[in-house]
DNA sequence: GGCCTAAATGCAATATTGTTGCATTTAGGC
DNA sequence: GCCTAAATGCAACAATATTGCATTTAGGCC
């Protein structure tokens, strides 16, 4: 069925219960999930993770392009933009959590050009821009949260 | 001299030994440090900063513009561009670890009206490009740090 | 100069997050 | 079913961050 079990198979890893169930976890939200918070999510469902699995898992996930850590609030989200290329632009409710991934080829160009011109050779970008999504802008009078 | 006293005083906060350490520890380096860092560096000059006093400072000077958090690398850094408004942007050298701030009103707008077009309001925005610079870029058969 | 008070710092205890080394279990090829 | 490298579990620990309260101090006042 799917995307994990693919791409963990193509590139020489094994297909087993806890990568699925973190895999898992990160689809089934649309706020990032730091390891932790993965944990406790998994045993909600009395199925238990000890935390060092989960940080190697995330770890394993980051690297095959799978999850991204999302800095502002140091949780992990799920890629949906494969081969971006060391390119992340997110965007992130201050209020709800909630983070959404973008990609620009044209913003992205120009932040390593803009680098270059610094005499700076980027390799990678992150953004993440931090205001209020569409929902919560509208009852934008209730307190903040995050 | 400075900059650190009047911002201080101007906001209605007192001037201290603390504040103007952590201060000069920020602007004596290029790269980020973090609160520990600090209290290393400060304690080779035989000055004992309690870490807790440091977080406090450096959380004071965030909310000043006085620093800023540097998210890739947990570190912070001082800030240079006063009235970036909530736009910063960091290139960082994965090599040597030093940082420069930017300012770009164009990329800046550009970012905003972008997420603007997916429904979400705009409030701040970080920017991080890691790479190298361009000394580290010359000498880049060495082995890399970050 | 000394006095006073709110602000700043120190300190201890604790919580949270992340890492390491090694024992045990398991996926997947045979 | 067996075998082995890979994956996971576990325990101990390290690093980072937070909280509440006691003590000290900057700066306004006389």
């Amino acid at each position: 069925m799917g995307n994990l079990a693919d791409v963990l198979r193509a590139r020489g890893y094994k297909v087993t219960g806890p990568r699925q169930q973190v895999f898992d976890a990160l689809e089934g939200t649309e706020k990032p999930l730091s390891p932790y918070e993965i944990q406790n999510l998994l045993q909600e469902e009395d199925s238990f993770l000890n935390h060092v699995t989960i940080y190697r898992i995330l770890d394993l996930f980051s690297r095959l392009g799978l999850a991204h850590r999302v800095l502002s609030n140091s949780g992990f989200v799920k890629c949906n933009l494969p081969g971006q290329e060391g390119c992340h632009r997110f965007v992130i409710c201050r209020c709800c959590g909630s983070v959404q991934e973008f990609a620009d080829k044209e913003l992205c160009r120009k932040e390593k050009s803009f680098a270059l011109d610094c005499g700076f050779h980027a390799e990678s970008h992150l953004s993440e821009t931090l205001g209020l999504c569409a929902k919560c802008y509208g009852r934008r009078d209730e307190k903040t949260t995050i």
